[in-house]
DNA sequence: CTTGAATAGTAAGCACGCTTATTATATATG
DNA sequence: CATATATAATAAGCGTGCTTACTATTCAAG
């Protein structure tokens, strides 16, 4: 195999695609039972570090649009995960508040977390898996970064890729 | 560094989720004159690999189910991407082709993907991009094994992948 | 106070994944 | 041939994200 120029980058979009994919088809097949969703999920450990707050902010700490925190929001409350109360201070804010139900269900949920992830990486080198996740929050740094390296003009960058 | 519990591995699923989701939207927005989407241009790439390829195959080669495949291909032969074509031998089956517009737009489309991968590894060094990559195939593998490795049992049955 | 901009939340409608169920066709078996 | 099973594709309806547009409320200026 001469001319390599195939080292797995190329698939890289896939990989973290499949990846995404697999481990939250693992988590909700392990937390079904719960009736939890991933995405209920990561809004719930959000409430739980930060109880009372404003679905604004949650919008700004999943980094998704405020109407999905809304409508997920509604689920969660007919779930009986969260419950939305009125802000005195501000007519406009809807703070967040866990149900018992879902503070009973957190420690449970997280160990569930730990055990899918443990489950992916086996085989994978302490050492690797440091290199893993250092490689990953360096990409979460580098494609938060500017959204477009060179607005309008598409000069044809070529070179960069491939 | 002793006992160094918080290692980043409980945030996995976060930091997945969120390099998924930020790849994509970097794609879709390099790649939203063209008028595709990542999952369009997922099976876009499928199809350019074996052109002709039954619906039923392409979910398998996805996997994702026929039915959301059937969707999808509803869409991009709306937009002009992909054709749909009876197959004589067996009348079922749906062969997807695709369209001149499609094949044109294959290699932009692909360096477009390579410029956002370069583009999320800025910083990491080819030794560090070599393990991750291992590290992200390793996880593929561990997740597509079997869906719950020890049902009810939570005998934690180490050492399968390695 | 009035006007206007900004902010919090929601509504409507779309994309893309899913589950469950249905239709059309193929194939195996009596 | 007839019937039963399997397979390819689709339909209906839901969850979770999005964009765009709206209401209610707050706040800054005049």
């Amino acid at each position: 195999m001469p001319l390599m120029v195939s080292d797995g980058i190329d698939r890289l979009g896939f990989l973290i695609h499949d990846v995404q994919r697999l481990m939250r088809k693992r988590f909700e097949a392990r937390a079904s039972g719960l009736g939890l969703s991933s995405a209920q999920w990561r809004l719930l450990v959000r409430v739980a570090k930060e109880d009372g707050v404003a679905q604004a902010r949650l919008a700004e700490l999943l980094e998704i649009e405020p109407i999905s925190v809304s409508r997920l929001v509604d689920r969660m409350e007919e779930g009986g995960w969260i419950e939305r109360r009125n802000d005195a201070a501000d007519r406009r804010v809807r703070m967040i508040f866990l149900t018992p139900k879902a503070s009973d269900a957190y420690a449970v949920i997280k160990s569930i977390a730990g055990e899918v992830y443990e489950e992916s990486l086996v085989g994978v080198k302490p050492e690797a898996r440091r290199v893993l996740v250092e490689g990953l929050e360096a990409m979460v740094r580098n494609l938060t970064d500017d959204e477009t390296p060179s607005i309008g003009k598409e000069k044809n960058t070529e070179g960069t890729a491939a």
